[in-house]
RNA sequence: GCGCCCGUGGUGAAAGGGAUAUCACGCAGGCCUCCGGAGCCUGAAGUCGGGGUUCGAAUCCCUGCGGGCGCACCA
C-alpha cells in the first residue's frame, strides 16, 4: 500500500504544487470500494485555485487521461475527490511478495529505533483477589506492550503491584483478630479476601478499627518487625496466585516493582518538593496546592507521617525516567484515576521535569454489573480465574460437539476460550464502561476471536490438503488474481502495517482487533466464492499464495493481541 | 456544589471534520452430493433534544436531558 501511495504522491505533486509527502498524507481510503482504492480530496486546493473542489477533481483527471502507472490503472473524479484504481495483478504481486518475504515480521517496522517504553499495567492490589476488573489493564497493557515491540520500541512491562498502603493495616488487624492459620494455609488469597471483606463489614459498627488499621500501616512504614512479617507473608502468597494467571495468559513482566519498591526514595521526593518550594504544611499534612492549575490539591504526607499513593507514584515516575530514559511512559490504569494522573503529571512538571509530557495515562472504563459497580470491599466481584476457566470449558464443549476427532482439544480450548475473553476486552477499546454479561463472554459467534481463529484454522486445513507442491513462491501465480473477492482481500492484507502503527499512535489495540475481523470477513467472502483446491494450475497456485498470506496476517495480528492462532479447532 | 468521561437501529459497538453512517447479536427469509456451517447471502430497523462554527458535523463549541466517575489524610 505504501508503494501505491508513493507512486501517486510523485505523480500528483507537480500537478498540485505540493510535496509528494504532503499529497500522501492527504490521501484517503474511499468509503466504498466501488469508488476507487485511494482518494485525493480536492478541498484544500479549492482556496488556492479559487475553484470548486469537484471542478478541480475534474481538471486533474483530465491532465491524467490516458496515463497509468505501475500500480494504478485509472483516475476517476467523483464529486470533490479524485479516485485512483489499483491495477489488481501488479498490486497483488507486490502485497503477496511482501508478506511472503517478511513472514512473521510482516507489519513490523523499526520506527521506534529501540526507544524504551515502560508500560505500567495489570498492577493488582496485593492481598486482594485478581478480579475481572483487572483484566482490562492486563489485556490492554499487554497488547500495547506487544504492539510497541513490533514497532521497534523496547517495551518494558512493569507490574506496579499495589503492595503497600493502608489496606495492609486492615489485613493485619483482621488477621490478628479473626484469622486462622489453617485457613490461610489452605487457600491464601481467597481467605485474605474474605478477611478484607469482613473488615469492611465490621468497621460499620466499630469505626475504631480504621484507626487501628492506620496505626498498623504506620508501624509497617516504620519497619516494625511484626508488621513487616505479616506484610511479607501476605505479599508472597498473593504473588504465587497471580503467577498462575499470568502463566495461563502467557504474560511476563520485566519488573515486579510494586509500590513498596519506592519506599527508599520517598524522602528524596519530599526533599525535592521542598527544595522547589511548591509544598506547604496544612493541618499537619504536607500538601501541594494545584489551584492555579485548576486542579484539587494533592497530599504527599499525612499528619501521622505516613505517605500516600501519589508520593510513591512520583518516586516511581522519577525512578523510571532515571532508569530507562524513556521515549514514552505509559500507565494503563482505569479512567476513575484520571484526576490522580493529571495531578501526578502536573507535579512532575512543577518539579521542572520536561519529560513529564512523555508520561501518558491510558484510561479505560469500568466493568460493571447490571445492578451497579463491582466492589472489592463489599465482596461484589467476579474472579478472573473463574471467567477464564468457564470460557475455556465452554470452548471445550463446543469443540467436543463440532470437532470430536481433534487431537489437541485442550490446546484448542485454551486458545479459543482465552482468546474470547481477551478479544472481548480489546475489540471495544472505548473509555466507556462495560456491563459484565456471562452470555456475551461465552458467545463465540459474530465479531469474536473465534471468528478470526476459525478463518485461520480453515486456511491451515486447506494448506495441509494442498501439500508441499504449492508451497513455493511463483511470480506469475502471484500476479493473476483479479477477481473482486481476491482483490478486496489483497487490499485488506496490504494495510496491516498501517493498522499496527495506528494502534500504537492512538494507544488503541481495538484498531488492530477490528481490522482482524475485517480480514476474516474478507477471507470468508473469498472462500465462499473462489474455490482454491478446486481450481487448476496457476490460478490454484495464486489462490494458495493468497490464503497463505492471509493466514500470515491473521497469525501476526493475533500475536500482537496476545491471542493464539491454532491450526485446528 | 465543582470537575472529567459517555449518549449511534431492540441490544452491543465502528466511523479521530469529509462522499449514500459501518458491523455484530437478536429478529424475518435463503445457502452444505462442493476446500471445516464457530461460516455465507438477502431483508426490516439508528446518530438523545435545542442552538451555533464550517463549503461540509455522529465527530468541534454552547446549552438542556439522561448515565457513569472523581474531588485532604484509600489506592
Amino acid at each position: 500500500m505504501q508503494k501505491f501511495k508513493e507512486e501517486i504522491g510523485r505523480l500528483l505533486a507537480p500537478l498540485v504544487s505540493l510535496d509528494p509527502e504532503e499529497v500522501i498524507t492527504l490521501l484517503e481510503v474511499p468509503p466504498e470500494t466501488t469508488y476507487g482504492d485511494l482518494a485525493f480530496p480536492c478541498f484544500t486546493l479549492a482556496k488556492k485555485r479559487k475553484k470548486a473542489p469537484p471542478l478541480i477533481a475534474e481538471e486533474l483527471s483530465g491532465e491524467l487521461s490516458g496515463r497509468k502507472g505501475l500500480f494504478w490503472e485509472k483516475a476517476v473524479p467523483r464529486g470533490p475527490y479524485l479516485n485512483f484504481f489499483i491495477t489488481p495483478g501488479a498490486f497483488g504481486h507486490e502485497v503477496l511478495s511482501q508478506i511472503w518475504e517478511n513472514g512473521e515480521k510482516y507489519g513490523h517496522t523499526d520506527l521506534g529505533k529501540g526507544g524504551n517504553v515502560p508500560i505500567d499495567y495489570s498492577s493488582p492490589n496485593i492481598a486482594k483477589p485478581f478480579g475481572i476488573g483487572h483484566i482490562r489493564s492486563t489485556v490492554i497493557g499487554h497488547a500495547l506492550y506487544l504492539i510497541y515491540r513490533a514497532l521497534g520500541y523496547n517495551s518494558i512491562g512493569i507490574n506496579h503491584l499495589g503492595d503497600w498502603g493502608t489496606q495492609f493495616g486492615k489485613l493485619i488487624v483482621a488477621f490478628k483478630r479473626w484469622g486462622e492459620e489453617s485457613k490461610l494455609e489452605a487457600d491464601p488469597v481467597n481467605y485474605l479476601y474474605r478477611l478484607y471483606v469482613q473488615f469492611h463489614q465490621r468497621v460499620e459498627e466499630d469505626p475504631e478499627l480504621d484507626d487501628e488499621a492506620r496505626s498498623w500501616f504506620r508501624k509497617l512504614e516504620n519497619g516494625d518487625e511484626e508488621a513487616v512479617g505479616y506484610w511479607n507473608r501476605f505479599r508472597q502468597l498473593s504473588l504465587e496466585n497471580y503467577e498462575l494467571i499470568y502463566n495461563l495468559l502467557g504474560i511476563e513482566f520485566e519488573h515486579y516493582h510494586g509500590e513498596s519498591h519506592y519506599n527508599k526514595m520517598l524522602d528524596r521526593v519530599i526533599n525535592l518538593v521542598q527544595d522547589k518550594d511548591i509544598a506547604r504544611e496544612s493541618e499537619g499534612a504536607l500538601m501541594i496546592d494545584l489551584e492555579p492549575h485548576g486542579l484539587p490539591p494533592v497530599m504527599l504526607r499525612k499528619k501521622d507521617g505516613a505517605t500516600l499513593y501519589i508520593t510513591r507514584d512520583l518516586a516511581a515516575a522519577i525512578y523510571r525516567y532515571e532508569t530507562f530514559n524513556f521515549a514514552l511512559s505509559l500507565y494503563v490504569v482505569g479512567a476513575e484515576q484520571t484526576l490522580h494522573f493529571q495531578q501526578l503529571f502536573k507535579v512532575l512538571e512543577l518539579l521542572g521535569f520536561d519529560w513529564s509530557s512523555r508520561c501518558i495515562h491510558v484510561p479505560f472504563g469500568l466493568i460493571r454489573f447490571k445492578e451497579g459497580r463491582m466492589s472489592t470491599r463489599a465482596g461484589k466481584i467476579i474472579l478472573l480465574e473463574e471467567v477464564l476457566q468457564r470460557s475455556i470449558d465452554m470452548a471445550r464443549e463446543i469443540i467436543e460437539e463440532k470437532n470430536p476427532d481433534l487431537v489437541d482439544k485442550e490446546g484448542a480450548a485454551k486458545a479459543v476460550g482465552l482468546g474470547a475473553v481477551r478479544f472481548g476486552d480489546l475489540s471495544n477499546d472505548r473509555v466507556k464502561n462495560i456491563e459484565f454479561d456471562w452470555e456475551k463472554v461465552l458467545d463465540f459467534s459474530g465479531e469474536t476471536a473465534a471468528y478470526i481463529q476459525y478463518a485461520h484454522a480453515r486456511i491451515c486445513s486447506i494448506l495441509r490438503k494442498a501439500g508441499a507442491e504449492f508451497a513455493e513462491w511463483d511470480n506469475s501465480a502471484a500476479s493473476i488474481l483479479v477477481k473482486e473477492e481476491e482483490t478486496a482481500l489483497i487490499k485488506t492484507l496490504a494495510i496491516l502495517p498501517d493498522k499496527i502503527i495506528a494502534s500504537a499512535d492512538s494507544l488503541r489495540p481495538s484498531i488492530l482487533a477490528r481490522y482482524l475481523i475485517d480480514v476474516a470477513r474478507e477471507f470468508n467472502r473469498f472462500y465462499h466464492n473462489c474455490p482454491v483446491l478446486g481450481s487448476e494450475g496457476e490460478l490454484k497456485h495464486g489462490r494458495l499464495l493468497l490464503i497463505s498470506a492471509t493466514r500470515q496476517v491473521i497469525a501476526n495480528g493475533l500475536a500482537l493481541l496476545g491471542i493464539a492462532a491454532p491450526e485446528e479447532m
